[in-house]
DNA sequence: TTATATACATAATTTTATTATGTATATAAT
DNA sequence: ATTATATACATAATAAAATTATGTATATAA
């Protein structure tokens, strides 16, 4: 019973963002696993998505990178600059925005 | 202060058919200036995205069209077929439901 | 006569994601 | 032993949906 994935066009970064607004650091594949857990299972982030929208991010001043080697694994932790931190403010109230206007088209908030 | 259209990719679609569900019958021209009237501005439909959508929902099965003639010029008027009355219902609980998890997701319904 | 509003339509381009593929290690199952 | 699954990264080919630009055409206001 996995959401409409098409709806989260355009979400993605500030979901990623948010995120990492939350936790110092996070890795690509934790990420997955986190977006996961807290929709139940109703969105799986593709890697073919996650990974081209963190090398943007960080290619836009927003993320930054450490490397670790985890049990033989190479991890590659992202984490929010300075820009990052100020951007994720932006974004979130874009979606709040977004989703007022969705809402008001929609019809999903009548007026009592 | 313009929303950001990117996010209202794969909407547009839920939006057609809906204002089709609260009117008889629309046409073109009259939903780009009802959504913007809707959203004071916010949201601009583009004729480059509403007409290729409207054909598409035609050809779908899910609108139908009567052709008028006012003023000398022609109005292409949609109106939702059984199968649109039908698919407009899914359509607004997929939407209900993408905006649950982005919610949920962004943490913008916090538990009290 | 020029700009704006009304009314439709489509081609070229951009953006974003999906699908598929690839590399590589660790562990559980057969 | 071998296969499948999980962990962890990455990218190329493709698809879907929108934006931008362009085009036709009438009516009206500046």
């Amino acid at each position: 019973m996995a959401v409409n994935n098409e709806l989260f066009k355009g979400t993605l970064q500030t979901i990623i963002l948010n995120l990492l607004s939350e936790n110092e650091k996070m890795y690509g594949y934790e990420i997955t696993q986190k977006v996961k857990a807290i929709t139940q299972g109703e969105l799986m982030l593709k890697e073919g998505a996650l990974y081209p929208a963190l090398h943007k991010l960080e290619a836009e001043g927003l993320l930054e990178t450490t490397t670790e080697v985890v049990e033989n694994r190479v991890r590659k932790y992202y984490s929010l600059s300075k820009d990052g931190e100020k951007e994720v403010i932006n974004k979130l109230q874009e979606v709040k925005d977004f989703i007022a206007q969705l809402q008001l088209l929609l019809n999903l908030k009548p007026a009592i």
